[in-house]
DNA sequence: GCCGTGCTTTGACAAGTGTCAAGATTTTCT
DNA sequence: AGAAAATCTTGACACTTGTCAAAGCACGGC
């Protein structure tokens, strides 16, 4: 084969990879919505190319399985979710700056994500008895984890106060708060009282977690 | 109908009632165990028939309908969890007993009934997505709450101290330490790591409610 | 004895599931 | 343009699911 048809495959190769990938992506963008609004129980594949724009067949081509295609959805959730509060934490310039920004960001996410965090949820306990997706939820949770620490050290840092808690700790108490908040709003909240709560909490919570003076 | 054919209906009314109900919580107790095997999601009515003693008839038999009997079960399963730790409570001299006592019950759940609990977020998890459940999920959810603030209330009492929290924070702030320790508990873990981390945890915070001094 | 009533099994049903393969269609390269 | 490859649709398969009805069984009352 000449260099130049070496080439040429080259680039068409990594185009359809690039296409292949972009495909996958957009397919589990439509899986995601689905799973959002069904749940992980009720989800079937016939549903999610429903809510794409290509017949039941085209899963099976992109995915090798229905395994597969929610273990690449939980990846791609992943990425969405983050670097969340990042933003009020490279902004903040005080700690009570920080404690209502993070507070405010919280219920913000729970007010327009909640789907998304209900099937997140969903999702990571599924992984408690398939153990399928064990792996890649760990991978997330810790990665949730990091996050919340990020916030918490950087709160320590501006209040010149150590921390009081682990990170392991610190992420489960702002996850009970979140998931408690969830609850609450899906059982019929007028006018954000559980997001309101979510706050006030949240900030309570992050002042009780350093060693102040 | 003489005064005795009277009575001696009702009797059997009453034993057939009773019979009823018996199986019926026979059944649903087959039911809790699938279902804490297996998860909502891969649990079929065919499945717990099988593990109980009957076929698989024998479910619409005692229960109108699936949603019924999981309602059934969901009921059934709070009786058994709501007063897990009111015996710490009454028997706890002193705030560092309350303390210890808590933690060690707490770290003990999680060992012996991790199953049960899976199966309680599983479901709890549902009632966001499908509003059958959902009356049934909050009133335990609210027992719970009441189940834990019994515990931070004695606490403070024994310790002379105030409450620096509401219910609902303390109860959100421990469902999420008992989470997080189900989770890494499923991850594989060598010799109750999880068990350990989950009573340090949740004696540091629980020490953290009140207001000292 | 027999009848009736409650209990249980069995078998069937329609609907829905994941999976796959054969063909139609589109895109791409020469 | 025409061939080849990638992409997409369609329809089918084997299987599972919740539901229900008909038939079988047990047992107490007359």
């Amino acid at each position: 084969m000449s260099e130049v048809a070496q080439r040429s495959r080259e680039r068409i190769a990594r185009r359809q990879v690039d296409k292949f990938a972009e495909r996958r992506a957009q397919l589990a963008e439509a899986a995601l919505q689905t799973l959002a609004e069904l749940g992980y129980a009720r989800t079937s594949l016939r549903d999610i190319a429903q809510n794409s724009a290509f017949s039941h067949g085209v899963l099976h081509y992109y995915f090798s399985d229905k395994v597969d295609l929610i273990t690449f959805c939980v990846r791609q959730c992943k990425a969405e979710c983050v670097t969340r509060y990042d933003h009020v934490v490279a902004t903040a310039g005080s700690a009570g700056e920080l404690q209502r920004g993070f507070g405010a960001a919280l219920a913000a996410t729970l007010v327009q994500d909640a789907p998304m965090h209900r099937l997140w949820y969903d999702l990571r306990n599924q992984s408690l008895f398939d153990a399928s997706f064990r792996g890649d939820v760990l991978e997330i949770d810790q990665s949730l984890e990091q996050m919340i620490w990020r916030v918490v050290a950087r709160f320590a840092e501006l209040a010149e106060a150590p921390p009081a808690v682990s990170p392991g700790v610190a992420y489960a108490v702002f996850d009970g708060l979140f998931q408690q908040a969830l609850l609450r709003q899906a059982a019929g909240d007028d006018g954000g009282t559980a997001a309101a709560s979510l706050r006030a909490g949240a900030e309570h919570v992050l002042e009780s977690m350093i060693l102040r003076r």
